[in-house]
DNA sequence: CGCACCACAATTTTT
DNA sequence: TTGTGGTGCG
């Protein structure tokens, strides 16, 4: 008899909690509702993933584990059975909200609940549309954001207790990091031609993402008497060395030191292990190796653990993503349950049938066919221009075209495979009067003036960042040579101190004689920075460090239109600072600030305001949707590119990346290609690409 | 120390 | 073709 009842109760209290999760089908109602355990969401390109994960993160919230258990309190009554089962047919909000009590089974709090997004943007998108749904207060406290700044959040509590970074340690981006390996290849003696920055970089990164420490990957080295990947060792080396000297660590180590930290101190894991009761992590497909380590470590706790992806939207694999995590991840986890979201509401069928028949050709799929209730729509356009100018005189009368048809230009968008080919499609553009946006190309926080200025900031923060100090120390010009740089360098080197401590010891070594009082005066300034950035309010400071560095002087001092946009910059940078003061107002700290700087390259003024058409590559249009897309550069050698022709993993890829662009479609697809197209100064001919034989049916001998 | 000139390379990119 | 980085000269 309480057998039934408890049955009744357990399924009428899932019914009428699901109830409250409308406009979703059976599928996405059913991941909602899985709250407990590994799950994998399999969900197709526009198959409303992202209101499933905000739907489930609310549920967790609201009701815990009740809509994925069977355990009822012990003093239900018929009534309460009855009540919830009146409640999953009516909707009534003043009813629900005196029942909601028969419906929790131990709700999350906020912060017990992680969801690890790819980008910022998507993790502050889905905090705004949490906070839409159940407040900002509850929103804020929900851990929403990218492996990087939740490994930043839990190493500036934690990274100490390994005694070798400190909580202030400062992060390095990518250009800092090269930097750094081009000093270390020239100090090494190693040819700067053969071991350039970019590839020793990745094939450090690949080390780390193996969890190969420098001494076992010089070991491997030597044991297959691999002499280049013994010299790589060896500046993998001393990159450690120097990092850990300068209290820095780069993108992959923000990652790394943290599952190092968890293996080596079982409590510490165990803390947060605890704290997450609830891990997601969407974009599965774009994982790494070490990123899978981690979260399996941080979910070992509750197990409950859920992935979203895609795989046939993986298309990050350069940067060390591995498609394997989601195909095998019912292996990884035991008693997985797979749930798929197959029906898509953004696109019509015509588009659709494009992307599936060229990703049906891969072989590494789990398997699913998107389907949609959106019928046929328009039939595709293909053209085929003669060179790659009117290829994009083509698109843009087009687009005119479309935009007399009543669509506003930002409906429209051009995705292509590389940067390169945005400037003919920038000047067809510009010859028919059409507003655009290109997206991507040089950022802001890579400009060289917005870098120096940084730079300041960060020697303030943290004087012991070598790379950062010695972009500054001759920057504006002090009267320091190359040579007494080289010597303050070396002296550092052989001492195994930081540059900043030789600094403030100037008068010890007397091979710096001759520089000494200029060295010293630059010490000076950065000393007394250093005072005032206990009491001053950053953007105040900035202000400090422009004067007291001479840096606006220096570029007062040589009016030049590149000086004024140079001086625009750095203004911007304050304007930077001071919307981090106003979003921070209770304690405005520099390193924070530099926190945030470092993880956000995505200041984009994303207006979505002005009405421009859309250009960019197919990378940056993942997660994008618009009205009317125009693929172009469809040929053999551009898309797919050639280095991915005969390539089997490659040419996968490639096969996703058209995936992902057709997907980006709503109504209407265009897919344009060149006969012929001038690339770097050469004249190729290329033949239209296979993915168009691909869509229309037809094999290739 | 700054500037001019030449060589050279060059998917995709967020963190 | 374009941009960048290194070298050499004034």
């Amino acid at each position: 008899m309480a057998e039934t009842l408890n049955a009744r109760f357990a399924s009428a209290r899932r019914n009428a909690i699901l109830s409250e999760f409308g406009n979703l089908n059976a599928d996405q109602l059913e991941a909602v509702a899985a709250t407990q355990g590994p799950l994998l969401l399999l969900a197709g390109a526009g198959s409303g993933k992202t209101t499933v994960v905000i739907n489930r993160i609310a549920n967790i919230l609201k009701y815990g584990r009740a809509t994925d258990s069977s355990d009822v309190p012990a003093d239900i009554t018929d009534e309460d059975a009855d009540a919830l089962e009146y409640l999953a047919l009516h909707p009534d909000p003043e009813w629900r909200k005196q029942r909601a009590p028969l419906m929790e089974l131990e709700p999350a709090k906020p912060w017990q609940v992680l969801a690890i997004t790819f980008t910022n943007k998507a993790a502050n998108e889905l905090k705004e549309r949490l906070a839409r749904m159940l407040g900002a207060d509850v929103a804020l406290d929900v851990w929403a954001a990218t492996f990087h700044s939740m490994c930043v959040r839990i190493l500036r509590r934690d990274v100490d207790a390994g005694g070798v970074w400190t909580r202030s340690f400062t992060i390095y981006d990518t250009a800092d990091c090269q930097s750094l390996i081009k000093r270390i290849v020239k100090d090494l003696e190693l040819d700067e031609k053969s071991f350039a920055p970019r590839q020793v970089m990745s094939a450090i990164s690949r080390a780390k993402d193996e969890g190969t420490s420098p001494e076992d990957y010089a070991d491997s080295a030597s044991v297959a008497k691999d002499l280049r990947r013994r010299d790589i060792g060896r500046v993998y080396l001393e990159y450690s060395r120097r990092m850990r000297s300068a209290n820095a660590m780069d993108f992959d180590d923000l990652i790394m030191q943290t599952v190092r930290m968890f293996t080596q101190f079982p409590h510490i894991l165990q803390k947060w292990q605890h704290q997450f009761r609830y891990v997601m992590v969407d974009e599965y497909q774009d994982t790494s190796k070490l990123q899978f380590r981690l979260v399996s470590l941080l979910s070992g706790g509750h197990g409950n653990i859920c992935v979203v992806g895609d795989e046939d939207q993986s298309i990050y694999r350069f940067r060390g993503a591995t498609i394997e995590n989601i195909l095998g991840f019912d292996k990884q986890f035991k008693h997985t349950r797979v749930i798929r979201l197959e029906q898509n509401y953004r696109s019509t069928e015509t588009i659709l049938n494009a992307a599936n028949a060229v990703v049906s050709e891969n072989s590494d799929r789990l398997g699913k066919k998107l389907w949609t209730e959106n019928g046929a729509g328009e039939p595709l356009s293909l053209h085929i221009a003669l060179d790659e100018r009117g290829e994009a005189d083509y698109i843009a009368l087009q687009m005119m075209k479309q935009q007399r048809a009543g669509l506003a230009f930002r409906d429209l968008a051009v995705l292509y495979r590389t940067n390169a080919q945005s400037l003919q499609l920038e000047l067809a553009m510009k010859r028919s009067a059409i507003p655009y946006r290109v997206y991507g190309g040089t950022r802001f926080f890579d400009r060289a003036e917005v870098k120096d200025v940084v730079s300041y900031l960060a020697v303030t923060a943290n004087p012991d960042d070598d790379v950062r100090l010695l972009r500054i120390i001759n920057n504006p010009p002090r009267g320091l040579g190359a040579k007494a740089i080289e010597t303050l360098v070396e002296i550092a080197r052989a001492e195994s101190l930081p540059i900043y401590e030789v600094l403030r010891n100037v008068l010890a070594y007397p091979e710096l004689s001759r520089s000494a009082a200029k060295l010293a005066s630059f010490t000076e300034i950065i000393e007394g920075f250093r005072e005032k950035a206990s009491t001053l309010r950053p953007d105040l400071l900035y202000d400090e460090i422009l004067r007291g560095s001479g840096y606006i002087d220096m570029l007062d001092a040589k009016p030049s239109l590149e000086n004024e946009t140079r001086k625009e910059n750095v203004l911007e940078l304050k304007t930077s600072i001071l919307d981090y003061v106003a979003r921070n107002p209770d304690e405005p700290s520099l390193s924070a600030y530099l926190d945030e700087i470092a993880l956000y390259t995505d200041m984009d003024k994303s207006d979505g305001s002005d009405d421009c058409v859309q250009l960019m590559t197919i990378h940056s249009a993942k997660g994008l949707e618009f009205p009317v897309v125009f693929v172009c550069g469809a040929e053999d050698g551009i898309f797919p590119g050639q280095r991915a022709i005969g390539e089997p993993e490659e040419m996968s890829e490639e096969r996703r990346l058209c995936y992902v662009a057709f997907t980006r479609a709503k109504r209407k697809l265009y897919v344009t290609a060149a006969k012929q197209r001038m690339l770097y100064g050469k004249t190729m001919n290329n033949p239209p690409s296979r993915f168009l034989d691909s869509i229309l049916g037809r094999q290739r001998e």
